[in-house]
RNA sequence: GGGCCGGUAGUCGAGCCAGGACCAAGACGGCGGCCUGCGGAGCCGCAAAUCGUGGGUUCGAAUCCCACCCGGCCCGCCA
């Protein structure tokens, strides 16, 4: 038997990055001895990334190329370089976790693992450390704020929150509240206008609903006195064919939201007719809200909590959770933004035309050398950024700038999970950081892009009243899982079956937004989103339950001290990927790719499934064999768990 | 017009940054097997791919470079 080392606590330990370890150090003893014998023939070179996964297993559990780079200078063939290698390796004493090393055509140096020491460490780790296995913690630890909002980008914002506290940052996540742009002071208005009555239903559907209305009718009352004025103007008839073009859409619309809220539509309608200036009203609340008027302040606070309280509800379903809430006016009432523009404006980046205030962002860049800072092509097109309206008030990215270094103050690191379409914008608040000195929080702030995402076609969230909100997709899902578990388990009382769904239905969710590249826009049918049969969300918790089941079945049991007899192919592919899972977590937390953890999640359960197919455990006479069978199911459902508690998702105990 | 991002089987998608065993993972759909022993939301097998197109670099390209095509997005005193 093997000795195994103590598993230290407190520090998660990593068998097979132990195994990769140990692979880097035989090769790189066998190298430098080559390279006394002849230094021109082995060059120094980077030992460690030459390894890699093989294909298969019949190549071992880790390869390296390394005999490739060498056949470049030394024009010798690959395999003849490798079998040299191998030579070497072979005078080494200390095996530990290598069982053998081969040369392999057409010129790979593959390493096998001891799978029994590897088995024993593997699950020796996982048992004494529970819930923390494999989650390697990073030397440098950061203050890291995540930002994100809502939907898609909100699940994984928060995953990318879990994943990098996992790793041993201190991570909070914020929302940032868009309070001072024009929407809510629309649906202030509008909500004005209705006489501020008491919201039914939930409240951020409401008032959707009324931003939506107003909006509209807004919209429509200014294309219509812009038509009016190109008629006396005697404009060119192309302009009048586009206004009225322009005008029949926002009718449509406006008919399309008559039929749907007609109380609130035709109470608006009328209301709204009396302003003469609709959209001079808008403006005027905007203005005095960003300074703070009290009447104003008052109300537009009051509609963005009710507002915010739904939001929050809908997200915590989704178990999203914030930290803090960042209001954009306090950016401005504590002075920040006017601060931040008297800087800008000191640098000469920016200049006033008519009023407003540009940043020539385009000069900065070239001026700083900030292509190559910043890692943009040469290409790239960096253009200018309208900080202020020629009334004075600000413009979103102004605010945004002031609100990065609000969040610099607090953190190392700063990541803005955000629309792709945002990247332009995202790059100027970097620019700007870095001309007024900030370069260091420059360097340290990261766009998260997120594709866009649309349901049937439909965005999750626009204007003009036609989309589908987040609601209506976790509803959907919880109606779909319900109808899957009726069917299939259709003996469980009410109540679990309910919380199954509810399980079932947000992990689906995730695990089918988080499987795929942020960047990727995507179009989600319902059918294609929350397929239950393809959706791996089902398929990992079948893997969890099973084994939970099993567990049941036996009662309690003794654990094994060592597990010598997990020798089935089945078996030993089951604890390759439970020793993998600490590289894993390690490799998606620094490159902030959950879409790895869902690959894993899905590989172990799998890999789960096909030892279940093939191991029987309760009907064992061998009792020994029974106890490290059990084990190993044990081991895999803590690593299951965790993996799926970094993406959101909530395993259901039965399904 | 300029720019950014994406383009991998019928469909969805991993691999691309760090080029090598890629005759390309996985899934849905299709076809065919497996329930008198732990729950079949499972297991096993088969068919299906000009890796957008054309050049280049390299011993070697899905991966790097160039050009082009297609799709999405951005270039606002909107956010």
């Amino acid at each position: 038997m093997t000795s195994v080392p103590m598993v230290g606590k407190g520090s998660p330990s990593d068998p097979f990055g132990q195994f990769r370890a140990e692979c880097e150090s035989l090769l790189r003893g066998a190298y430098s001895n080559l390279q006394k014998s002849d230094k021109k023939r082995f060059p120094e070179l980077d030992l460690a990334s030459s390894l890699e996964d093989p294909p298969n297993q019949e190549f071992g559990h880790l390869a390296s190329s390394l005999s490739f780079e060498l056949s470049r200078v030394q024009k010798t063939k690959p395999m003849t370089i490798a079998k040299e290698i191998v030579h070497e390796l072979g005078k080494a004493r200390v095996h530990h976790l290598v069982e053998s090393v081969q040369a392999a055509e057409p010129g790979y140096v593959n390493f096998k693992a001891k799978i029994e020491t590897l088995t024993q460490l593997t699950l020796d780790a996982i048992l004494h450390e529970g819930s923390s296995y494999g989650l390697l913690k990073t030397g440098q630890p950061q203050r890291v704020i995540v930002e994100h909002t809502s939907a898609k980008n909100s699940i994984f914002g928060d995953t990318l929150a879990r994943i990098l506290g996992g790793r041993g940052h201190a991570v909070k996540t914020h929302f940032y509240i868009d309070d001072t742009g024009r929407q809510v002071a629309q649906m202030a208005y509008g909500y004005k206008l209705l006489g501020e009555p008491t919201p039914e239903g939930k409240p951020d559907e409401f008032f959707g609903k009324i931003y939506s209305i107003t909006s509209t009718l807004v919209e429509l009352d200014e294309n219509k006195k812009r038509l009016v004025l190109l008629r006396k103007t005697n404009a060119s008839d192309i302009d009048i064919v586009a206004m009225t073009k322009e005008l029949d859409e926002w009718v449509g619309v406006a008919a399309e939201l008559q039929s749907k809220y007609p109380a609130e539509f035709e109470v608006l309608t009328e209301r709204m007719s009396k302003d003469p200036d609709p959209q001079g009203s808008i403006n005027e609340l905007i203005r005095k809200y960003e300074k703070a008027e009290p009447v104003t302040r008052s109300l537009i606070r009051r509609v963005s909590q009710m507002v915010l309280a739904g939001f929050e509800e809908t997200l915590r379903r989704a178990h999203i959770h914030f930290d803090q809430w960042d209001w954009e006016s306090d950016m401005l009432w504590t002075g920040r933004v006017s601060e931040l523009l008297d800087r800008l404006k000191e640098t000469g980046l920016a200049h006033s035309k008519g009023g407003a205030w540009v940043l020539d962002a385009g000069k900065a860049v070239d001026d700083n050398a900030l292509r190559e800072k910043l890692g943009l092509s040469k290409s790239f097109e960096v253009t200018s950024l309208t900080l202020t309206r020629s009334d004075g008030t600000t413009l979103y990215p102004t605010r945004d700038i002031a609100y990065s270094l609000y969040k610099f103050e607090k953190a190392d690191r700063v990541i803005n999970v955000i629309g792709v379409e945002q990247s332009l914008a995202q790059l100027q608040v970097r620019v700007a950081m870095w001309i007024l000195g900030y370069r260091k929080q420059a360097m340290n702030f990261l766009h998260f892009p997120i594709g866009l995402l649309t349901l049937e076609g439909q965005r999750m969230s626009a204007r003009r009243g036609r989309y589908v909100t987040f609601d209506q997709l976790l509803d959907e899902a919880l109606l779909r899982a319900r109808q899957e578990v009726d069917k299939r388990s259709s003996e469980l009382p009410e109540e679990v079956k309910y919380r199954v769904a509810e399980s079932l239905s947000i992990s689906a969710i995730r695990y089918a937004m988080l499987s795929v590249e942020a960047v990727k826009s995507t179009n989600f049918t319902w059918d294609r989103a929350l397929n239950f049969e393809a959706n791996s969300a089902p398929f990992i918790n079948y893997a969890y339950t099973r084994g939970l089941g099993i567990l049941k079945k036996l009662g309690s049991h003794e654990r094994p001290s060592y597990f010598n007899k997990l020798i089935e192919p089945a078996e030993q592919n089951l604890i390759l990927a439970l020793a993998r899972f600490p590289e894993t977590f390690a490799r998606s937390a620094e490159e902030l790719d959950p879409t790895l953890l869902c690959l894993y999640a899905n590989d172990l359960a799998q890999r789960f499934h096909e030892f279940y197919e093939k191991s029987d455990i309760s009907h064992l006479k061998d009792e020994e064999l029974k106890r490290q069978r059990a084990s190993l199911v044990e081991a895999t459902g803590i690593v299951l768990k965790c993996v799926t508690e970094l993406l959101g998702m909530k395993l259901a105990e039965r399904m």
